[in-house]
DNA sequence: TCCCTTGGCTAATGACTGTTAGCCATGAGA
DNA sequence: TCTCATGGCTAACAGTCATTAGCCAAGGGA
């Protein structure tokens, strides 16, 4: 039985990354991303890059890693962007603008990434260092909104409430988004910024 | 082996509903929540209402349909809430705030229903029909926003954005709230309502 | 030409899980 | 007092899955 697949170990898939590991990583972002950590099977990831799941074993060290690779080079690649936007910014109101942006962006640019990583940090043997990274992004929108509260520039009850908003509705880009639809990332990015601006009384 | 639990097919676990199916359909739902669907055994929901796991079907017929009773359940009670808060309001500014403080205040009553129904859409086996809800759901607010400006007492640039904006910010409320928070759930209701109501443009 | 590293493969392991089958104590009603 | 529906239970079934073990072809370097 099994017959069809004869041993060509030196064949690789035309159109794959020449890193094998990467595209096992590829995969399994995909198909996390299409069926969620649980469902995804070894055989699958395997499948996908056109090998049996025991052999992702010679590239990759096991489908918990590949889980907490994605959610860790997620948040590294998620708080780069926001200190690249804020990099020198004084100006409360643009550096919101800015910060507002580049988390759009992000959720555009890395739609997969952030799907994954909003939906299975529960799937994470130890999310720790992912939630403290999590909840220093959340804090630094939020402090945000405080200095404009403070300059008076900013008119919103509650910084929290505030700065939860501004951070789910650019999450929520992620789920939605793909890039032959209505808008650009750029004009997107711009867009959000606008609402959130809007949100804290501008 | 396994000597420590005879049979007492009459003990009632205290402080549960005297229906032993509603207490079933509740600790699927805390635990869907807490672990995910497929991290869920049928013996973890057993555990919790004090049963083994195969006794849970002679109260129900099997964990996909808790699931989707879940789903379907969670749908129509947001659409129901949305059309008592809506109804006979023509004052489109004034139908979106009810709109939103509906829409916020299911997301916190009800935030495990809403927790589990936005991330496990894709361990339904048959999800048509809660998309489909969903989909119209969507509709209701993106139009709303385009009567907004036809009349022109909106002023915002995409009706699409605004909508997802404004249901993605409340289905957050979901992931954080908790009734000895900082705020009562009327209080959310309404700050959103200003909250969305100024990313509109007033 | 020969060796040995690389990266495939299949088989096996060990564990888990939804569901069904079949048994039996309890207690309500006749 | 007797019967039987109810709702527990354990055992078994029929899978599935991550991971390990061990085998082997290809091909580059000596």
């Amino acid at each position: 039985m099994k017959v069809e697949r004869p041993h060509r170990p030196g064949d690789v898939p035309v159109g794959l990354p020449a890193d094998r590991a990467a595209a096992i990583r590829l995969a399994a972002l995909r198909l996390f991303a299409a069926q969620g950590y649980r469902a995804t099977t070894m055989a699958d990831i395997g499948a996908a890059v056109g090998i049996r799941g025991p052999s992702l074993y010679k590239h990759v060290s096991g489908k918990q890693v590949l889980l907490a690779e994605i959610m860790l080079g997620t948040m590294d690649t998620l708080l780069a962007m926001h200190a690249e936007a804020v990099d020198g910014v004084t100006d409360v109101t643009e550096r919101l603008r800015r910060a507002v942006e580049a988390h759009v962006r992000y959720h555009a640019r890395h739609r997969l990434e952030a799907f994954v990583g909003n939906r299975e940090i529960g799937s994470l043997e130890e999310p720790d260092r992912v939630l403290r990274l999590r909840s220093a992004y959340e804090r630094g929108f939020r402090e945000l909104i405080e200095r404009g509260l403070a300059e008076g520039v900013f008119t919103v009850r509650s910084a929290r409430l505030a700065s939860y908003s501004i951070l789910d509705m650019g999450m929520g880009v992620s789920n939605w988004f793909h890039d032959s639809g209505e808008f650009s990332v750029d004009q997107l990015a711009y867009q959000y910024g606008d609402l959130a601006l809007r949100l804290v009384g501008r």
